[in-house]
DNA sequence: GCACATGTTCTCGG
DNA sequence: CCCGAGAACATGTG
């Protein structure tokens, strides 16, 4: 998302703000979002785990987080009541936030004020070392479906890539972090890194709402092994797959070959 | 009506 | 203090 919407952000200027109505995804109310945005203009655009930020040119900062449904397109949408925040940025130059069920979040950093939201993730998962996974395991006693989930653990996994990452690794989602062998837990840093090195490279996975910034889908979905695949066989031995709630999500692995 | 949903944060017990 | 369970946020699909 962030390298697609680079060429459409950065250098450019907010014209023009459009906001719907306040709710729960304004973490910084739609009027103030309005006054502080427009006239400034992107100067960079970075990610952190999950979490989109914009640099600006007063050296405040924008974040944006997508929640369950969020979709972010470099194009107007029709108006549906679900999008929530539109940035102009010259003449069809546009980028809309939609998001039904309002999960996503839209907040504003002061310059040189702390965001909480950001300060708290742990050490970004696209590029995880063994030894900071091990250090974050050693310290609980959790499933480690449950530590891969924990954003402070480790930044930029999610529900889909927990399971897909440790079903590469043969690993149950169920086993105590701190039970885990050293070569167990590089084998779940280097999976983790290489399912969402493929996952980026086929445009991230979308189940029902996910959208590429350029309107497509994602193709990741295609290629998923163990999530949404309750009842079918398994791809690296002869088991079936298995749902079953893990640290209160729906969690999908192959009690045949994952130990 | 029921189950479930790509996320995060909080409370309440044990 | 640690941890799991459950709930909350809001709205849709099957």
């Amino acid at each position: 998302m962030r390298r697609q919407l680079v060429p459409v952000l950065v250098g450019r200027s907010i014209n023009q703000v459009v906001c719907g109505p306040p709710s729960y995804f304004f973490v910084t109310p739609p009027g103030k979002l309005k006054r502080v945005l427009v006239g400034q203009s992107v100067r960079d655009l970075s990610r952190y785990g999950k979490a989109i930020v914009a640099s600006l040119s007063d050296g405040s900062q924008l974040l944006l987080h997508l929640g369950m449904t969020g979709q972010l397109v470099a194009r107007a949408l029709p108006q549906d009541g679900h999008v929530h925040l539109v940035l102009e940025l010259g003449k069809s130059r546009v980028v809309s936030f939609r998001d039904v069920r309002k999960f996503g979040k839209v907040e504003w950093i002061a310059p040189g004020k702390k965001c909480a939201r950001l300060d708290r993730l742990g050490p970004d998962a696209l590029n995880i070392e063994p030894e900071q996974l091990w250090t974050q395991f050693r310290r609980r006693r959790i499933a480690v479906k449950t530590a891969l989930l924990n954003q402070q653990v480790l930044a930029g996994v999610g529900n889909i890539y927990a399971d897909e990452a440790l079903h590469s690794a043969g690993i149950r989602p169920t086993r105590s972090t701190a039970r885990l062998t050293r070569k167990e837990v590089e084998s779940i840093a280097r999976e983790v890194r290489d399912v969402l090195r493929r996952a980026v490279a086929h445009g991230g996975s979308t189940i029902n709402d996910y959208l590429k910034p350029d309107g497509d889908l994602g193709g990741f979905q295609d290629w998923h092994q163990v999530y949404g695949k309750e009842g079918e066989a398994c791809t690296r031995c002869l088991g079936r797959i298995v749902r079953k709630v893990v640290g209160a999500r729906s969690t999908h692995f192959c009690p045949s070959c994952q130990r």
